[in-house]
DNA sequence: CTAAACCTTGCCGTCGGCGTCAACGCAACA
DNA sequence: TGTTGCGTTGACGCCGACGGCAAGGTTTAG
């Protein structure tokens, strides 16, 4: 398979696949004339990659989970450091909901006086003769 | 006051104000020297900047708050544009809080069913002589 | 023979909020 | 008068996951 087709069944560009390499993550074999060869379980890999990526996980968060496919697992959340960075991110997510829950709390609060404020203004102005 | 003091009284650098400033969220006067000079309301315009940027605003997002607070408003919230802001972002944060509660069931679960599959082959692993 | 449809490497652009020089001018003090 | 410590503009660097383009090589079909 050539970075084309597997670009097109993974549903991303060539770019992407090219920049994952340089990034360590997806190794195709090359053919004689210098074309990527990949085979079927790279498709599996780049999956996992795009599945994880969505989830808001970065490259190098990602690197244990392919190490853990290509090492044969079914799965590539099986393995000890995929584990690891499951929980860690997992913390992380907790953590960034508590604070956006502040902020939210922050907004819904900031925006009820402002337009209390402006009812108190309205009133004002409309009791006056304009 | 000169622009190293404000920016030690508003706790960041000469750098980000001269930032704000291409941004075109504080306007300095000039000495005679070209040296920038600032009034005490631009310190309070400065806070209300750090303070929106802290909650997650951009830049073009904290415009209409000075331009509030540059109007003469107490506040920098009861104008009718940072009103829309609020909103928006506040519809944003609820937005985003849902995806990341979304995420959060999807890593959990995922973490579940990782040290699940572990466990048994934990077991089976303990039960073969090894 | 040529066009089209692949492939290659390499490099710049993107976005936001600055940090970090460089190279210079101005002010004040010993 | 030299040093120190302000100020000025301008320009590049950063981060991350790519997009897009240039300038070439390869293969296949007509």
């Amino acid at each position: 398979m050539l970075i084309g087709e597997l670009a097109e069944r993974a549903g991303t560009s060539t770019r992407t696949l090219r920049y994952y390499e340089t990034r360590g993550l997806v190794r195709p074999r090359r053919s004689a004339n210098g074309y990527r060869v990949y085979d079927e379980a790279e498709l599996r890999v780049v999956h996992e990659i795009r599945a994880l990526l969505a989830v808001g996980f970065d490259l190098d968060d990602i690197r244990p989970f392919v190490a853990c496919l290509r090492a044969g697992n079914s799965s590539g959340d099986v393995c000890p450091d995929s584990v690891a960075v499951l929980r860690r991110k997992l913390a992380e997510v907790d953590d960034y909901l508590d604070r956006l829950g502040t902020v939210r709390r922050q907004l819904h609060d900031q925006l009820a006086r402002a337009i209390a404020h402006r009812e108190k203004t309205c009133l004002r102005t409309r009791n006056r003769p304009d």
